[in-house]
DNA sequence: TTTTTAATTGAGAAAATTTCAATTAATGTT
DNA sequence: AACATTAATTGAAATTTTCTCAATTAAAAA
């Protein structure tokens, strides 16, 4: 009926024989567990009673182990020393150890991976890996420690906060606008190709809704799979695409993309960082939380 | 302050997370440690919530690990079962192991001695050592389980067990009584050499008593440490010796001593089979009183 | 559908642990 | 030699931990 064939006697009671027999004082022991010697002689006692068999000599006023005592003794500090040093491992992983973090693949590529470094230079210790998915993970059953997640910032049992506030505007290569084919104001748009990502298909219509020109129609459309692609065709000039500001400052700041408009839309939906509520206090996490909203400040 | 770096959280819940885990079920778990699955559900929270890590993923009605709780879990067990090792170690020598018999060497020489082989044969588990000593000595400090001591069975914090009265008569070798010094009546000891025994100083002269002749008086005496060495000068036929009947039977049975007189002396003290009240229970100690008690009563 | 099984929860009960204050006894100190 | 110190022990009471019970939720099996 049970597992382990033997009993073991009260497990604090082994603990507090192997500390006075490790370091041969109650007083000792007592500071290591911190309690009284009284607490350690009474639980002494228990164990001495519940194994029925004398452990420590009592002589003058000094504790001596008996030849049992002698037995018993190596075997509870290295076992004990395995249990601490498991638990040790455990929190050790706690604050260093690694982090994962779930985003949707175009923000991890075009916004996340250029910043990482920046913080991998601050906490070296702390291993990132990225998961990247398309959908709405769940925290807990896929491990993942923080997210950043596309919503409004409610969601049930984690923790929200929010990075920014989506605003999408329209980019291209700067080769694209030519003599013949100009990008001066939208409605020179009819003269080009729409990039679309099926993650959001409704950004250009909000954005041509915004410019008080909903029925503006290109002359071709190309849709992808994410924004990131979309972007990458726009990159090599194959038309233009729509996205988050945040997401292609990068990209403008090297010239790689220009925005032909001054126009961009805001959005109701942001950005947040998401975290479950149990994890928010582990060091890693709130390390790597600060420095997130830090760069989410700056742009 | 602390020897330990790390403050182990409650042991108990260690080792209900530990069953939990390792079973993969509440009830299993519960029924190891003989509880219920509420018992191991509190605990498990509580573990949780002291290292503030979940290590337990709550899906449908099933529990599975975390990455923590698959980190932690692997030193929890070899610990636990270092722990249980070193317990089941002391017992299994408490059951069998050593047994430490503390006698004067007379009778462990005389008697002791050549019935131990039939002990051995009805529980060759069980490893005895002999420790004989002149003083009387105390069970605590030397590690003894069981003692003989000579007395009146009362001594402080032991449990005593009468083995035999004490019960002396003179003895000497076959060869001893010649034609012209015979050993027919009491009165032919004043022709005879007499063995004393230092430890044993009155046992003549009670004897002497006894048969109703205080006055009798040996041409020479002898004496000896110990009532083997007498009992050795004996055999070779250097005087005639006294002592207990039980110590003699043996050499008076192979002819080596005869007893040239019907009478002997009862003492009020005897032998008596020793131990302490803490150690009455142990299974070895149990067989081995048992044996010898059933020893003493056969003779 | 109903029944069973598994885990969880909160409150109260039970058990274990700890402290406190008093005691014993040996060791240093003056 | 008297006195203060140090160490362990003890019993009773207080505190904390652990456990059970009964009720609840929810999924799986019949």
């Amino acid at each position: 009926m049970q597992h382990n064939a033997i009993q073991l006697p009260p497990l604090n009671a082994l603990r507090a024989f192997e500390a006075t027999a490790r370091l041969s004082t109650l007083a000792a022991a007592a500071a290591e567990l911190n309690v009284t010697p009284s607490a350690i002689s009474h639980q002494i006692r228990t164990l001495e009673e519940t194994l029925d068999i004398r452990l420590f000599r009592r002589a003058n006023r000094r504790l001596s182990l008996t030849k049992d005592g002698r037995t018993l003794l190596p075997g509870l500090t290295d076992g004990f020393r395995r249990l601490t040093a498991a638990v040790a491992e455990l929190e050790a992983n706690q604050r260093e150890g690694s982090l994962t973090i779930s985003m949707l693949s175009t923000l991890a590529m075009r916004w996340f991976m250029p910043r990482l470094p920046r913080f991998q230079l601050e906490h070296p210790e702390i291993e990132i890996r990225i998961s990247t998915t398309a959908r709405t993970v769940d925290l807990e059953r896929e491990d993942i420690d923080i997210a950043i997640r596309h919503g409004h910032g409610v969601w049930p049992s984690v923790h929200a906060e929010k990075l920014f506030q989506l605003e999408t505007l329209p980019v291209c290569s700067p080769e694209l606008p030519r003599p013949g084919t100009p990008l001066n104001s939208p409605h020179d748009i009819e003269r080009h190709v729409l990039l679309h990502a099926d993650a959001r298909p409704d950004d250009w219509r909000m954005w041509l809704d915004g410019v008080g020109e909903p029925h503006i129609k290109a002359s071709r459309e190309l849709t992808f799979d994410t924004t990131d692609f979309a972007l990458a065709a726009a990159i090599r000039g194959l038309g233009i695409a729509i996205a988050d500001r945040h997401i292609i400052q990068d990209d403008l700041d090297s010239g790689r993309l220009i925005a032909p408009f001054e126009t961009s839309i805001s959005h109701d939906s942001g950005y947040y960082l998401v975290y479950p509520s149990k994890r928010a206090s582990h060091p890693k996490s709130v390390a790597f939380r600060e420095w997130l909203l830090r760069e989410a400040a700056v742009g």
